[in-house]
DNA sequence: CTGAAAGCGCTTACAG
DNA sequence: CTGAAAGCGCTTACAG
């Protein structure tokens, strides 16, 4: 037995879909084409008889409009194109999740592109996607290609940059001062008393970079900045490497009295390498993640960590979009939405 | 200064996108636009001087065919949708990584709908995603409306079901038993001479029923089945929920010799849990997880797992799918990965 | 409030 | 190997 049918597929006898169209559902109704087509989208006026004998006509027929044909002919697709750098961290499911929820019910269709923190693949990403001529696009941070940022800006389509703010620009963004959360962890390190602070960070985007200028900034300004504690690898984040890069940084500086982790899971393989050693946390280390997962305060001891607002940045973002879409008018591009430092066990 | 510019956007004294097109690209080259189209596609035979011309002009516009008129016209995407039931799930992302990697140098374009483990739910996205006519489908496992199974099936469009096999339906599915799997696990468990064995899942979809009854099976088999050691919940599967059901099982059931926990993040919860409160893993209860996540071969102690093929049944879902699109034979329609104990220090 | 005509940007089917 | 004509299924712009 096959196990597939392809009947429909392979028949080419013809050159159309056969699934109704709005054609089908205007004739069973008894209007013309155009007065269906309105009657649907619910623009214009349609007297309201006929407005529903359409209605349940394509209800009948089980229509579904073709976008492509939708597309072609209005030159407007349905589609909001969120482009991230990647999947892997739960960080960006929560924002695409909250995007979703807004623009689904509003009929729009959100197309997820991941670049894989690679500047190049987002530009891909940008001119395979801007063909589908999307209504809007939601970009995460600033850190592009020359010929991205040319696009975006020929296309004319409405943008909002999400996760860190770019004040000045005149971008329409959405999120939170990455600086300044990497000084806020390491005030609340310096709080203790702890001079010997070092920052781990990975992956090495724009973002993570940026938490480690502002923890640095603190530093210096408390005069304690030790450019030897501060350990930056271009490797993907993960719970294994923060046990491997907490391992080695208290081998070759033994004094170290304070970690920041530029993301939740490089602490907790941080925390969990310091049990499997008997290293008492925050005793002899305090330790700090960042984005607070939601398992972070499961952990032993439990992380305190810097809780970025992800959800709220994807509600947001979506809504500020479709404010721009429909010429809504804007107060202020910049949108801070902060964070906030909880502290649990580990700090 | 206002943020956007919408000069493009809002022009609407022109019917046309302002893009270059198919006759552009075609005048430029001094050829037909059909003979454009074909050597841009590469079908047909075009003179190679004429392909090159044509590819040369096309590459100096910048253009970038149209989807919606390319659908249109041909009545095919380049679409391929996935439906996974969610993307919080590592698993899932790992999947969807793999189909990318083998659908986008193929030149289509991965559709993702995330179904929240919602049957409603997938029904309508397939309804929608339907209308976008995709060269193929990739579905995760059975468990589906009646109508979704109809639509798939009246729309001829191929599918192939991940993750989960189903021998004798006929369908093409790419996965590992779960039935197995879960005997598998208790069997290991049982090997240690543990006798008094509980199984916890969440969520409570069809997978995570299914090895909870090779569990069940393989413990009946053995003579020590106690449905009373049988914990399912509907709520989504988390670290924090693994900790709080472990915690509940060991108070009302304190004989508990050893527990498989249907997803990893469950049994991370457990063993911080665990150590919070000074019970010896393995010694008092032996754990065991589902999936191998990442992150697990560095909990304390070492979660012992069972390693799934998630990312293999992306890549051969795909390929697979590939095949069914272009009608290559193809020998038989179930493709067992199997799966992997992974046996560390956890049991 | 409703509709006939034209067009969106491609590809198909048919010629040559 | 190349092209003129027609058409995919919608919506726009213009009438009435």
């Amino acid at each position: 037995m096959t196990a597939q049918k392809n009947d429909k597929k392979n028949d080419r006898s013809s050159r159309t879909t056969g699934k109704p169209t709005l054609n089908d559902v205007a004739r069973s109704a008894g209007v013309s084409p155009i007065t269906a087509s309105r009657a649907l989208r619910g623009v214009s006026t349609v007297a309201e008889g006929l407005a529903e004998k359409v209605r349940q006509a394509a209800a009948d027929l089980g229509y579904v409009a073709n976008p492509a044909a939708r597309a072609l002919a209005s030159k407007q697709s349905h589609n909001i194109v969120v482009l991230v750098p990647s999947l892997a961290n739960q960080l960006f499911i929560e924002t695409l999740e909250a995007i979703h929820a807004v623009m689904h019910p509003r009929g729009l269709e959100v197309l997820i592109g991941n670049y894989h923190y690679s500047r190049d693949e987002e530009e891909n990403l940008l001119r395979n996607y801007l063909a589908y001529q999307p209504r809007g696009l939601l970009l995460t941070g600033f850190d592009r290609t020359e010929s991205a940022r040319r696009m975006i800006e020929a296309s004319g389509v409405p943008a909002v940059y999400m996760m860190d703010l770019d004040p000045g620009a005149g971008l329409h963004c959405v999120g939170f001062s990455q600086i300044r959360a990497g000084e806020a962890a390491a005030r609340h390190l310096l709080k203790s008393g702890r001079k010997r602070l070092a920052y781990i960070g990975a992956q090495l985007d724009q973002r993570t970079l940026l938490r480690g200028e502002g923890y640095r900034r603190a530093l210096q300004q408390a005069g304690c900045y030790d450019p030897a504690l501060e350990v930056l690898t271009p490797r993907p984040s993960s719970v294994g490497l923060g046990g491997e890069l907490f391992r080695q940084l208290l081998a070759s500086h033994p004094q170290v009295e304070g970690i920041f982790f530029g993301n939740d899971d490089l602490a907790h393989g941080a925390l969990l390498e310091a049990m499997r050693h008997g290293i008492r946390i925050p005793e002899q280390v305090a330790v700090l993640g960042f984005n607070d997962l939601p398992s972070s305060e499961f952990m032993v001891p439990r992380l305190s960590s810097i809780r970025t607002p992800r959800k709220a940045i994807g509600t947001h973002a979506a809504e500020r979009l479709l404010d721009l879409i429909n010429d809504k008018p804007v107060n202020a591009p910049v949108m801070d939405l902060g964070f906030e430092l909880m502290v649990r066990e580990s700090s």
